[in-house]
DNA sequence: AGAAATTTGTCCGTATGTATC
DNA sequence: AGATACATACGGACAAATTTC
């Protein structure tokens, strides 16, 4: 039954509860939670639904998860910071084209282009600045 | 916001682009596409519209994918004949951080890092200019 | 050292309800 | 009205890492 979600869906209220769990010290910090499939039980969901509400706690840094052992309460939890700097990175601008952009890209040595910046990130850090040039034309590249 | 795709639907440009990454080497031949929900959170699709476009890559024979495994980019893929233009660009050298890149990837201004550059082609013309940038690291992953 | 059990990761197919073009 | 897309949810299966016996 896959439940009309009208208020606040399953796996966030799951969350929520297994939140209020750790922080009320029920789930000792650094130990592990219960097994996806034994919280799917617990809370007749799926575990498909059970691993969204994980996920979640994953977001915020308040649990770990490793592959083949379980879900582990974050010692280190004192206060999660959200980061932004995902936001802040990701942006647009127009430089002018250097004479190797200009040459691949075939515009004059000095013409305007796009830059669009990104970053790739892992365990929530910044891994990779991606940064794309095109010609101020076609913004999509689609013909 | 569920749609404003103007001409085409999303699964198809979203089936583009990650065909651009694997034609342009950004997602390597015989590696893992990363899974159907990271591809939802990167493109802010849902996993339904991520399968479809995985999908269509899957009927070219683009890639193919593994029941509980992930879906691998064919290494036998040959359609990518890789234009004198290509291999010119494709290139790899370091580069000093200045101070925006050295923010976001969290080192000091001036330390060296990978720049690799990459082009994606349409219709034999270059269309845009990919650069990436990451951290020096050292082999052994121990500071 | 090796087999079995446990657990997470991923994919498959399907379904309901809503919203937009 | 139909096509597209979104968010949510279910149940089942296989793969891979880890732990236990």
């Amino acid at each position: 039954m896959p439940t009309s979600h009208y208020g606040q869906p399953r796996y966030r209220a799951i969350a929520d509860e297994l939140r209020k769990r750790i922080e009320s010290g029920v789930v000792p910090l650094g130990t592990l939670l219960p097994a996806e499939s034994a919280l799917a039980i617990e809370f007749r969901a799926s575990r498909g639904t059970i691993r969204q509400a994980i996920a979640t706690l994953r977001e915020i840094g308040l649990v770990t998860t490793e592959h083949g052992r379980g879900t582990c309460v974050n010692p280190d939890f004192t206060a999660h910071i959200p980061n932004p700097v995902d936001e802040k990175a990701k942006r647009q601008r127009r430089v002018a084209a250097e004479p190797e952009l200009a040459a691949l890209l075939k515009v004059e040595v000095g013409a305007t282009l796009i830059e669009d910046q990104d970053v790739t990130c892992r365990e929530r850090k910044v891994e990779a600045v991606v940064r794309t040039y095109r010609v101020l034309n076609n913004p999509t590249g689609y013909a």
